[in-house]
DNA sequence: AGATATACCTCGATTGACTAGGTACGACTC
DNA sequence: GAGTCGTACCTAGTCAATCGAGGTATATCT
């Protein structure tokens, strides 16, 4: 099974991201480690997707950032939670479990 | 509680208006109406989404359209699911109960 | 006559994901 | 020491899809 890509994940991304952080502070390599990992690598993260909703999250002060070092001694750029992204996190899993519920239902119906 | 509506639906509007039409031929209106009674409104179907996906998707044969009087007296546009179509739903179908899981994991994550 | 609901269409703006490139460096192999 | 791999970051350009806001037409009801 092919990793899930494109539409689907529009939109989702964020929320996947702010649900990573909010177990921690987390670096935008590691963040796309887990969530692949988490998911046995039923969604992929693609760099090109991920640092732009980084930067994207930061200007809505919804994640603020740090530079710092790795465990293998390499530099890294540290993203945390802000209050803000706390608050949006809670508005946007509370839209996924609406949506999915929706959609959840178109597909059961018989 | 306002209706979904911008990225969550990116991607799952086909999906959505496959699976309506895997009941039976419909029109387009009908499509949405019948998307938000099932939905109880939790998902709002703009008509300038709603119509380029129906081409989209006659333009990739998934569906077919023929004109038609509604029991209203109304001309009206009516879809039916093409095999390509019945193929297609099948598809993203399992695309999206594997996405749909998969956020749903991370979303579990404590 | 006017409002409402049905029913279709389309342009343009916006947004976001992805491809495909790039840099840098440490560790390990040959 | 040359090459490869994995970590870690960045970005320009392309593409695709949703949506708002406009439009037309007609039947029904008041």
């Amino acid at each position: 099974m092919n990793p899930i890509r494109g539409e689907l994940l529009q939109g989702t991304l964020d929320l996947l991201v702010l649900k990573t952080l909010a177990w921690g502070p987390r670096h935008g390599y590691g963040i796309a480690r887990w969530l692949e990992d988490t998911t046995d690598d039923a969604l992929h993260i693609a760099e090109g997707s991920l640092y732009p909703a980084l930067y994207r999250m930061e200007s809505r002060d919804w994640v603020s950032a740090s530079w710092g070092i790795s465990e293998l001694g390499k530099r890294i750029k540290v993203y945390a939670l802000t209050d803000t992204g706390r608050a949006q996190l809670q508005t946007e899993s509370a839209q996924w479990t609406s949506f999915s519920a929706a959609v959840g239902r178109v597909m059961a119906t018989s």
